[in-house]
RNA sequence: UCCUCCUUAGCUCAGUUGGUUAGAGCACCUGACUGUUAAUCAGGGGGUCCUUGGUUCAAGUCCAAGAGGGGGAGCCA
């Protein structure tokens, strides 16, 4: 038998195939008993449930049982049957267990009981393990899964944008630089500059802040694309809500404009979380009755509801007249800050809304103006407990227009020579946005720390694992 | 980067006004128990009180600096 055959513990847990013998091979959540009987929970991570493996104690080597810990390896055949006891419906009957690898009890750092997220965050290479990780993983990749099936669903096609940019104009933040250079001795220009022309590629580059850039390319060729990967920002930002690696959705439409966008935004995020609530039913649970318990109230809420769809202008005349004693100013043309975001999600408004028509000197130089010359057509999704969760506007496709705007932000226009082409030849009306994974990964979770909705976290100061 | 709080056993935390040998629960080890459910019960081992310096007869406790972490803010997704 191939070591691979093995009855998955979520199949075992659902089978009726009874008094037949399968094979279970995960790892030992806990084990309980006594001299006679032993019963060991088992899982491997293709569920939240363990699988309850009974196991008469003479019946095996006193060495094999005592190293069948908390942690350790197995692989259990045995027989299939309803429950004797009281809080599962079906278990194994041991017949023959094979220790893969134990866990001294003494030094593993995982126990049957909670413990900090600020905890598991220092051994995250074993957090994987634990109820909490193991259903946040597999939300994640339930997540990603829809992504990818909303697009294709709906005609998009998903575009590689180059992880590698030679473009520093994105203007999104703080770059990591990308080189194969001696740091400690850089070949120098006359000027004492750095010379990159010796350089791996032959000038500066950097790890990518946005494939959006390229992801008009791509839409003003197949019409409908959307980006899905790694994005790196080398801003020193210390908040429960930013990574310095984090994945990014940028869907970009020929032929939408600002209201489309909208549409497409709101009916995307909907979609996600139906399918959250569809497919991680029980790892929604979980999360909802030990971290937050409205959770599912909060999820439910959101695809039943219209979100509110109002203008910057609209936004400050709220919040100026709400008589609410804000720290930071609300005037016409001042960003809108985290507290006035908040006010008008959870306070005024009590969903999700839409902001669109900011002022054009607080946004990007490519978001489309509009014709009162002040606003543009940008909007951002604003969500209960996260704040901004997609960031996105129409494009200028004008060519004077946008190359009025370059030169009145003093952008480096040469450098942006293949973008200013897609409006020299065959310019159209197009829009697209970014959204957030990590943050919506939060949202679907109920966790409060973008660190405990990825993997391996990377923030200023710490790149273990 | 700014503000603020925290750091005591493997984990979570208590430790009074500065005062003898620093505690608890869980975990771990030993033992008991023939159906447990974060099993239960009895016993045992386990400490660089984050680091450095200072005040003091005496510092886990007070002061200063540093390190690490949490929360808030900014930047943003």
């Amino acid at each position: 038998m191939s070591i691979r055959s093995r009855t998955r513990v979520k199949d075992a847990l659902v089978s009726t195939g009874f008094d037949k013998e399968i094979t279970v091979k995960g790892w030992v959540r806990t084990r309980r008993g006594n001299k006679s009987i032993a019963f060991i929970a088992l899982n491997d991570g293709s569920t939240i449930n363990n699988i309850q493996v009974v196991a008469d104690v003479p019946e095996f080597p006193d060495e094999l049982l005592r190293q069948v810990t908390t942690g350790a390896c197995i692989s259990v055949e045995g027989i299939l049957t309803p429950s004797e006891g009281k809080g599962q419906s079906v278990e194994i009957k041991a017949k023959k267990i094979e220790l893969y690898g134990a866990a001294d009890p003494g030094t593993y750092p995982l126990q049957k009981k909670g413990h900090s997220l600020e905890f598991l965050r220092e051994i995250a290479h074993l957090r994987p393990r634990t109820n909490t990780f193991g259903a946040i993983l597999r939300i994640r990749h339930a997540m990603s899964y829809a992504i990818h099936k909303y697009f294709n669903d709906n005609g998009f096609y998903y575009l590689h944008t180059p992880i590698i940019t030679g473009s520093d104009c994105e203007g999104a933040g703080e770059m990591f630089r990308v080189t194969t250079l001696d740091p400690v001795n850089p070949p120098l220009n006359d000027d004492g500059t750095v010379n990159y022309r010796n350089d791996f590629f032959g000038k500066e580059t950097n790890l990518t802040v946005s494939g959006q850039l390229e992801g008009e390319l791509g839409a003003l060729a197949l019409s409908e694309i959307y980006t899905f990967g790694p994005t790196f920002r080398a801003e020193n930002s210390n908040t429960p809500r930013h990574l310095a690696e984090f994945w990014m959705i940028e869907p970009e439409m020929a032929f939408y404009d600002i209201e489309d966008n909208m549409d497409l935004a709101e009916d995307f995020l909907k979609y996600l979380v139906v399918y959250a609530l569809e497919h991680c039913c029980e790892d929604l649970e979980f999360l909802n009755n030990m971290y937050d318990k409205e959770l599912l109230g909060r999820l439910n809420s959101v695809i039943k509801t219209d979100f509110e769809r109002i203008t910057y202008t609209r936004a400050i005349d709220i919040l100026s007249s709400s008589g609410r004693k804000f720290e930071f100013p609300t005037d016409w043309g001042c960003d809108l800050q985290s507290e006035h975001e908040r006010y008008l999600v959870e306070q005024h408004f009590k969903k999700p809304v839409i902001i669109t028509g900011y002022p054009a000197k607080i946004k990007a130089f490519y978001m489309k103006q509009n014709d009162d010359g002040q606003t543009v057509r940008a909007m951002d999704v604003l969500f209960p407990r996260i704040g901004e969760i997609v960031g996105g506007s129409q494009r200028e496709e004008d060519l004077s227009v946008l190359e009025a705007r370059i030169k009145e932000l003093g952008l480096p226009r040469e450098e942006l020579w293949w973008y200013l082409d897609t409006r020299r030849f065959g310019t159209a009306p197009h829009a697209g946005f970014g959204l957030g994974f990590e943050r919506m990964m939060l949202f679907i979770t109920g966790m409060s720390n973008i660190r405990d909705v990825v993997p391996f976290p990377r923030t200023p100061k710490s790149a273990e694992f």
